[in-house]
DNA sequence: CCTACCGATCGGTAGG
DNA sequence: CCTACCGATCGGTAGG
C-alpha cells in the first residue's frame, strides 16, 4: 500500500508550525515559550520534540517557506512578456493575496527572521536582498522605458513591500471592506503613484 | 543655585533609554536582557535599577514618547487651513523626517509595543487607533471634496504609515540616495497615487 | 506521549 | 554603583 497522502496541516508537525505561527505573531518569537506552544497544541512541552528538533527549526521552516514561495512567483513573472507596470501589478496582487490568506506566517517571516540562528540568518538575508534587487530591476527597466516615474527603484520596492505588510492592520481590524476592495485600492494607489 | 539644566541624552537615564532602543531594535524587547543593556551602558545589571524602575518602563517611555510626538503634530495640522492633499503631504514629510532622525525609537515603538504591560498596552492601542482615525478623517474629507481618489480612507492610511516604516530598510542599507531624495520619492509616489 | 529533571539565564532585590 | 543572591522560567534531554 502506498503511504497515505497527507496534505499540509494534517500532520502533527504542521499543526505545531501553524499554532507556533499564531503565537509568534501574537507575542513574538522570543516571548513565546515551548510551554505556551505545547498548551496550544494540547500536549506536554517535551512531546513537541518528537516532531520538531528545536524552537528555532519552527521559525526557520516558516521563514523559508514564505521566502521560497514569493521567490518562485517572482521568477515566473520575470520571464513573462508583460511590461514593467503590468509585472509590478501582478507581483503586488500575488503578494497581497498571499498575505491575506497566510498572514500569520508572512507576518512572522517579516518580523521575526532576526531570531534565526546562523547559518539560516545569513541565508535568509541573502534571499531577501536578492528578491528586492530583482524587483528593483523590473522597476528600473520601467523607468528606462519611461513607463515608470523617474524615481529610485529601491525606494519604490521599499514602499511596495511595506505597504503589503500593512494588510495586517486590515486583518486585525473589523474588516470593513472586502479583501477584493482592499486589493483594488492598494494596487490603485501604488501603481498610479508609479506610472509616468 | 538652580539645578543645572540637562538636555536629553545627557542624563544617565537618557543614556540607558538610548542604548536600550538600539538593543530592542536589533534583537527585540524580549530577547534583550538587562545584562546586555548593562554591558552596553558600562555598568552592572543591578545598577540600572537606580535609574529606571523596570525593563518595561524603558519600553513604555520609548513608545509613548514617539506616539505623543506624532499626535501633537497631527493636532497642529488638523487646525491649519491647507487642503487634504497638502495636509497629507505635511504629515507624511513630518513622519519621514522623524523616522529618519530617530529611527531606532520609532522602529521600537512600531514593532515592540505588544510587550507593553497593562494598562499601558491598552492605552497605547487607543492612542494608535485614534491617530489612524484622525488621519483617515483628513483623507475622507479629501475624498468628499474630490481632491482625493475614491478609495477607502483607512486603506490609504495603512499604506502611508507602513511605507514610512519602510525607511528602516533604507537606513540599514548602504544609503545610496540622500534623505532628501528618499523623502521626495516617497511623497511623490504616495501623493500622486492619492490625487484624483 | 508523559514524568522527571538538567544547567542556564532571566528580571529584579537586599544590603552596603 | 557593586557583590551576592533570589525564585521563576527557559529550551531541551533521559528514560520509559
Amino acid at each position: 500500500m502506498p503511504p497515505i497522502k497527507t496534505n499540509r496541516n494534517s500532520t502533527k508537525k504542521e499543526v505545531i508550525i501553524d499554532k507556533a505561527a499564531q503565537l509568534f505573531m501574537e507575542k513574538g518569537f522570543s516571548a513565546t515559550s515551548m510551554r505556551d506552544l505545547a498548551e496550544k497544541v494540547g500536549v506536554e512541552a517535551a512531546s513537541l520534540y518528537n516532531h520538531i528538533q528545536s524552537k528555532a527549526e519552527i521559525l526557520q521552516i516558516i521563514c523559508f517557506r514564505v521566502a521560497n514561495f514569493l521567490l518562485e512567483h517572482l521568477e515566473k513573472v520575470e520571464n513573462n512578456k508583460q511590461g514593467a507596470i503590468e509585472k509590478i501589478k501582478t507581483i503586488l496582487r500575488f503578494h497581497l493575496w498571499h498575505m491575506i490568506n497566510n498572514y500569520e506566517e508572512v507576518q512572522v517571516a517579516d518580523r521575526e527572521w532576526r531570531h534565526l540562528p546562523e547559518p539560516y540568518l545569513s541565508n535568509f538575508k541573502v534571499q531577501r536582498k536578492n528578491y528586492r534587487q530583482r524587483l528593483a530591476a523590473i522597476i528600473e527597466k520601467g523607468v528606462r522605458c519611461k513607463e515608470v516615474k523617474p524615481i529610485d527603484p529601491s525606494t519604490a520596492v521599499l514602499i511596495m513591500l511595506h505597504a503589503v505588510s500593512g494588510v495586517e492592520s486590515w486583518h486585525r481590524s473589523s474588516q470593513k471592506i472586502s479583501a477584493d476592495q482592499l486589493e483594488k485600492d492598494i494596487v490603485l494607489i501604488l501603481v498610479e503613484g508609479l506610472k509616468n
